[in-house]
DNA sequence: AAGTGGTCTAGACCACCGA
DNA sequence: CGGTGGTCTAGACCACTTT
């Protein structure tokens, strides 16, 4: 039963409601969810509040709807022709290394041009700025830095500490699982190979003039408004970004 | 005004307006829209309706939403390119440097695991490999050594020769478009950044050590099968690869 | 206080799908 | 045919921002 408490809307609650079910396995991939009008009844919403809920997790990718079939479970994410960059830990683990991560610091920063104009704020605007470190077998691996508006940027860095406490190694990409309020819609990447500059190459303790794949980030939420603006390093042997797309 | 013709959805309609006046610059970047109820009257539909408009609008990235405040023309992103790499030609005149291109080779290979992989055909099977020099203002920037089935391949060899006669400066992305009856629907790519060689250094004619992008794609059609297996080494300094794509 | 977007309701008609 | 999602209306109240 949905919370009559408003201070979380009830589109809201539905979504976390089903998401979870999909998570737990109440609901299996390639499964009919209940219709719109029965989890109208079921939740006790008007219609349009399903169709939001729906559409959303939709757009996500969680769910796939067929005109006049019904609403259903989408594959796990690798069946879907959908572009991903392999993320942190499984990238590792596939290679035999044991992954880490380490907080090398958060702090306030003040948005400089770059920032300014990839978050849409003025310049010289209070950002929260965290840097973290992805280790393999301890040596350092990936060097991320990445600026948030404050307001997120607080909920970042304390998602960061507490996967930290946990021991659980992640990048900037998994935070936003544990901020279920903050739903990143689509990212826009730009790659590029260079060479490890001495501050670069003491930070990921290697020789400099090594190749590094530096990749600048830009995360939208589905409201339009950019939420993360992040520059990140690897180590050009320890890494490689897999995408499929379609052509053209 | 909207054409009551319903075979077009009214906030598709819409959508496709405000799409038009910020293309043409009617709406400006970081100018406030007219608010929800304004285009209610202006368009005669319902707040709904516009709503779901200007919410799609705003996940697509071209409008961002504040509470309070209004709906604004989005800045234009820093890549242009929806979900695709910068082509050949455009990526270097955007720098000022004019593009041209080298036919290096073309020859009758046999299948090494990797191809045979990759391509689907036994080992050893013969196989068309074209491979090509990109040049910026007559300096090399990009090497390209693909790798066709034979019929395809020979084909596409016929096609580089005829642009080259052409003078017309391309990638082995734009072979395809000269091949009617060969149609690519999907390629999966992988980045990876490393030092130049010996070996490529000379090719490229730069320093060894130096950092290059190396992308290896394999491309598919619609039919499933792979038709082309290709390695290309770009100058670090001189490419950068955008994406766009949806988070998760 | 006035205007904005955010949420929500209770209906309606349509187009598509399967039995 | 009945059930599905897709579109649409005409209201309502709320939370946020600016004046």
């Amino acid at each position: 039963m949905l919370s009559p408490n408003h201070s979380i809307p009830l589109y809201q609650q539905l979504k976390d409601d089903l998401r979870e079910k999909i998570k737990t396995g109440a609901l299996k991939p390639g499964e009919r969810i209940p219709s719109e009008r029965e989890l109208c009844e079921q939740y006790h919403v008007s219609r349009m509040t399903v169709r939001q809920a729906l559409a959303e997790l939709a757009n996500e990718g969680l769910l796939y709807r067929t005109h006049g079939k019904g609403t259903f479970v989408a594959r796990p994410r690798i069946d879907q022709e959908l572009v991903r960059v392999t993320p942190f830990e499984s990238s590792l683990r596939s290679k035999g290394l044991i992954p880490s991560t380490k907080i090398l610091g958060s702090k306030i920063v003040s948005a400089d041009y770059e920032a300014a104009t990839a978050l849409a704020v003025p310049l010289l605007s209070p950002l929260v700025n965290l840097t973290l470190l992805g280790l393999g077998n301890e040596q350092p691996v990936a060097y991320y830095s990445a600026c948030f508006p404050e307001d997120t940027g607080h909920k970042m860095v304390a998602a960061a500490r507490a996967r930290l406490a946990r021991k659980v190694p992640f990048s900037t990409y998994d935070l936003y699982d544990d901020l279920p309020e903050v739903n990143p819609a689509r990212l826009t990447q730009s790659f590029e190979a260079i060479s490890a500059g001495a501050e670069l190459a003491e930070i990921l303790d290697l020789p400099p003039g090594k190749p590094l794949m530096h990749i600048t980030t830009v995360v939208y939420l589905d409201n339009g408004r950019p939420v993360e603006y992040r520059h990140s390093y690897y180590r050009g042997d320890m890494y490689r970004f897999h995408i499929t797309r379609p052509a053209r």
